[in-house]
DNA sequence: TATGTTTATCGTATATTTGCGATATAAAAT
DNA sequence: ATTTTATATCGCAAATATACGATAAACATA
């Protein structure tokens, strides 16, 4: 694109596509998945649970720390992530405060 | 990238990827939250809304299209559109499933 | 101190998304 | 029948995202 345009938009709607973004590919939502049941939460159970490489497993992670949606903590030599459920709360508030009106009526 | 690894995830993050995509930008948000709030829901209308030509919203309004979060009818020579509520109900189930469960813990 | 283990980052190739102007299409108006 | 109006699609350029191997960094252990 020739220019960004995304800056232009209010902050309630970047704020909800940005945590949208995060959410936008299987692997983030696979990572949140295994996080949420507490099944695992060192980085290389999470590379060996994906069918991805460890580099890009930790990119993934990377930009789910930076969307706020998990926190991790170093632990010697090993990183321990889980989920950050406050995010995941405001967000949900964000969103019913977007699309769940009383009135959801159609016009076609 | 190489190869895409996408299909290699479980359907239900898939679904829920494909969902999170569709809103991971802020003109989409946008124009689902102008329909929401029945503001407007002409074409023409939608695009006077948002800081983006013609061709452009036409073609963010055909993701939502696909990602079945809103309908479109023609009325003459225009295109009237509106949010599908059952599509947003389906997610909402989904997400909850996945993310929301009772013992929301942390390990670090 | 040297070595192995674990994770993050860098560099790079490729795929996808974003954005717009130009054009096609279809209906309405003149 | 021609023109106007409204929208969708095409083609292209630029920006981002995805994925991996190689390497660096930080710690534990021999």
């Amino acid at each position: 694109m020739a220019i960004n345009k995304k800056q232009e938009f209010a902050e309630p709607e970047l704020m909800l596509a940005d945590f949208a973004k995060a959410l936008s590919h299987p692997a983030r939502v696979a990572i949140l998945k295994v996080l949420a049941e507490q099944k695992v939460c060192i980085c290389g159970e999470i590379v060996e649970v994906l069918p991805l490489a460890q580099s890009t497993v930790s990119q993934h992670l990377k930009e789910l720390l930076n969307a706020g949606l998990i926190q991790g903590t170093v632990d010697g030599p090993k990183s321990c992530y889980c989920i950050n459920w406050e995010t995941f709360a405001r967000f949900e508030t964000i969103f019913k405060a977007f699309f769940q009106q009383t009135n959801k009526q159609r016009c076609c």
